[in-house]
DNA sequence: TACGTATTTAAGCAAATACTTAAATACGTA
DNA sequence: TACGTATTTAAGTATTTGCTTAAATACGTA
């Protein structure tokens, strides 16, 4: 791989650069795995579905619907991105789905739900 | 707080979806807070920087350009958003802005960072 | 089978995002 | 002061996002 340098700076150090370059191209899989679910997690409503999901183990779109005060669709639609990154799954009961995080693949949100409750603590 | 309950299945519990408001209304500044900070780090682009900037210390906007093949303009105004987030700041030599973390306000990076590697192992 | 409820899907649209190109600003030096 | 480099800012545009409304699908029950 070549690097074409634009920056004309005396103390550009390339070696630096190139070596940034190579531990990226390396990392561009687990980059992508976890720019999905930063930009899944990075929208209010849908990091309240996830970290409600956390604490309450299951509920409906009805239920979501009802406590994040916003449409059906609206909700469906934001639980459909969620699931199609794998971070929930679901269960039927008759005419209810009801979704549940999927514990195993996703430890960064542990991280992420512990945070949102220190800045509360914090505060 | 008034619940408008849309969901009409008899299994509903009102209980439950009252507490449920309730705890998220608490905590409204605190998921603002979070909202912000993933969806600065849900972007390829902004993820990249920040990893960046992590093992490097310090760079510039030149630099980030060339390592990650993009304009410079277009580097500006990502590290814009994420200096507005109050994630980064610059320090000036010369002609060069060298932009850094704030290591203290933004531990959830770290378990990102973390979480980014293990990834790779695990892959 | 017909109807009601829970949910999803589709179409449409306004707002946000992330580039590009061009111009402006900041600094150093001849 | 004039010029070159580093960077930012602004304007324009294509893409993505996230809702709304309406229609479709799935299931249970009379």
């Amino acid at each position: 791989m070549k690097l074409e340098i634009t920056c004309t700076r005396a103390e550009a150090n390339h070696n630096q650069l190139q070596t940034c370059m190579e531990t990226l191209d390396k990392m561009e899989g687990s980059f992508q795995k976890m720019t999905k679910l930063l930009s899944i997690a990075g929208s209010d409503v849908r990091l309240k579905i996830l970290y409600l999901l956390n604490i309450e183990n299951e509920l409906c779109p009805c239920d979501l619907a009802d406590i994040l005060k916003m449409s059906v669709p609206a909700i469906s639609q934001q639980i459909r991105k969620i699931k199609d990154a794998g971070i929930i799954t679901s269960r039927r009961d008759g005419q209810t789905l009801y979704y549940s995080l999927n514990r195993d693949e996703t430890e960064i949100f542990n991280s992420i739900f512990k945070s949102i409750e220190l800045i509360r603590k914090t505060a």
